[in-house]
DNA sequence: CTTACACCCTGCTCGC
DNA sequence: TGCGAGCAGGGTGTAA
């Protein structure tokens, strides 16, 4: 379920409570999450100080001492328990547990197993087979409207599905590209290369897609933020905020765009749930 | 190259 | 109260 908003507030909660603290010791109690864990993975991370976390789309890149990278992507259902001392028996689905210098404990706990960890070295990150062929980062300058629209040129999947790919614009998911093209004013079905202009040139269309998903992303990150006041904020912090959604998830309810009376359908697109307003959403 | 779709997994909700 | 069906959707692999 963590979309980029939700991954930097778990960034920003580990940054808070990991950078500088050393493992002194790892245990990996279940070694299969999506694919199986990096071989030696407890021992590789034992004695080692975490020294950058970062973030990039939905991973979370996590720069050890040793000059490694501990790559940790939260799937569906990830999350870290940060507690400030060993809070004894481990959760159910408590996969990898940490004991950190400053007594304080980590857990991460990922019920459907969707996450992912790699471990490597840090020069290997850019050709990483999971990084190399992601997107632009969104709140970055490298998403602008003229990169946006040579990229959705000749594009014949509905504009929802393009929205969706990762290599597109990296970082969103489901959610948030309900929220953006309902804020765009722009119909999921429509073909992404109807809204491009000739010669893969941006058009308004284009320009209000960047402008709302950074506008989505930004007020969701600034929410999550607010979470964040103690160590209970990475651990709850994958909830969403579901009274600020406009749309998702609010099948049969009125479109809450000014003086907009038709009531918000879900359909079924590559196997995902859109929600839209057929009225406004052209 | 593009596009479409099945698959992995568990917890929750819903209807009977 | 139990129980099965359906749904949720990240990323990846495969096929057309």
């Amino acid at each position: 379920m963590p979309e980029l908003p939700e991954v930097e507030t778990v960034r920003r909660g580990l940054e808070r409570h990991l950078l500088g603290r050393t493992v002194l010791r790892a245990e990996v109690r279940r070694p299969d999450l999506r694919g199986p864990l990096p071989p030696n993975m407890a021992e590789d991370l034992t004695g080692r100080r975490f020294v950058a976390l970062e973030r990039r789309a939905k991973y979370l890149v996590i720069r050890l001492d040793d000059g490694k990278v501990w790559l940790v992507h939260l799937g569906m259902t990830g999350r870290f328990s940060l507690s400030p001392t060993d809070p004894g028996e481990p959760q159910k689905h408590d996969h990898v547990l940490l004991w950190l210098d400053d007594g304080g404990h980590a857990a991460f706990n990922d019920a459907r197993r969707f996450g992912s960890m790699d471990l490597f070295p840090g020069e290997e990150l850019k050709g990483h087979r999971s990084l190399r062929s992601l997107g632009p980062e969104p709140l970055s300058p490298d998403l602008s409207p003229e990169s946006l629209a040579v990229v959705l040129e000749g594009k014949k999947t509905p504009l929802k599905s393009a929205l969706l790919d990762q290599r597109v614009i990296a970082g969103l998911g489901n959610i948030y590209v309900c929220e953006i093209l309902h804020r765009a004013g722009l119909s999921p079905r429509r073909a992404a290369h109807t809204i491009v202009g000739k010669g893969g040139r941006p058009t308004p269309r284009v320009e209000r897609i960047v402008e709302e998903t950074q506008a989505v992303l930004s007020e969701a990150i600034e929410a999550g933020g607010s979470t964040l006041k103690d160590f209970s904020g990475v651990d709850g912090a994958l909830g969403y905020f579901p009274h600020s959604f406009r749309v998702y998830g609010r099948e049969g309810e009125p479109c809450p765009s000014k003086g907009c009376q038709k009531t918000i359908e879900r359909i079924v697109q590559s196997g995902r749930s859109t929600f839209f307003c057929p009225s406004c959403q052209r």
